[in-house]
DNA sequence: TTCGCTTATTCGAAAAAATCGAATAAGCGA
DNA sequence: TCGCTTATTCGATTTTTTCGAATAAGCGAA
């Protein structure tokens, strides 16, 4: 298997980050990691094809959006907090705390049948 | 000529906003149109043909991103700054600062030859 | 009104990117 | 080695972007 790419922490373009995170699907897995840490792919809880799910998250990670390695059969995924919070201070926790404040449906994929918000 | 479609305040999503400002025309479009207030089509200084111009500041319109009225035959582009501070408090000054602070080759194109940044 | 000029959108074809099923790769344990 | 699991890559289709040419629309002068 090919060496996954990641751009060094000063070669992160904000425009990439932006189009990174401008998409429900990746911004929904950009939430997911900034809650529980780091997940392998098949937790990340978003309802799209393996291959197409693999696509987003190549384009998080050549923006520098995300870090990716290997443990055994797994691919574990976190968020580059630090690297991004240097590079952009402030941006990422930002964009994560609008998107709490206004989610998109997408965002909304695992609620409780229960819980209803009329 | 077809009249220009703007959502609604409350109709304007994240990841749209995002999307509009992850491409290095618009993000220098926003930033150019931050700094100048208002502006028509012919001045805002990106180096794109008429058209794809046209198609950048539909994909920022329709984001919710930016506002658009007829003035003769000018067409005058301004921010959407209170709509989106109300619909994502404090995002789009976040983006505008990280994007003055870290700028791109694209957002330099007028800068003075006098003025050494060292 | 009609012509010429300016500003900007729309059309249409070509190039680039996204999507997703099928094939491949790679680690693990029996 | 085989079978299972996890994830990437390939390839074809769909969608989006790009940009020259055509169109639209306002303005001022003849």
């Amino acid at each position: 298997m090919r060496r996954l790419h990641h751009p060094n922490p000063e070669d992160i373009l904000l425009t990439d980050v932006l189009y990174a995170l401008g998409d429900p699907v990746r911004l929904a897995i950009a939430q997911r990691l900034a809650q529980k840490g780091a997940l392998p792919c098949c937790e990340l809880g978003v309802a799209v094809p393996k291959s197409t799910l693999s696509h987003h998250l190549r384009i998080m990670r050549e923006a520098g959006l995300l870090h990716c390695h290997k443990e055994g059969t797994q691919h574990i995924n976190s968020l580059r907090r630090a690297d991004l919070n240097a590079r952009f201070p402030g941006l990422l926790d930002q964009i994560l705390d609008v998107a709490m404040m206004a989610s998109q449906p997408v965002e909304r994929v695992e609620s409780q049948p229960g819980e209803a918000e009329h």
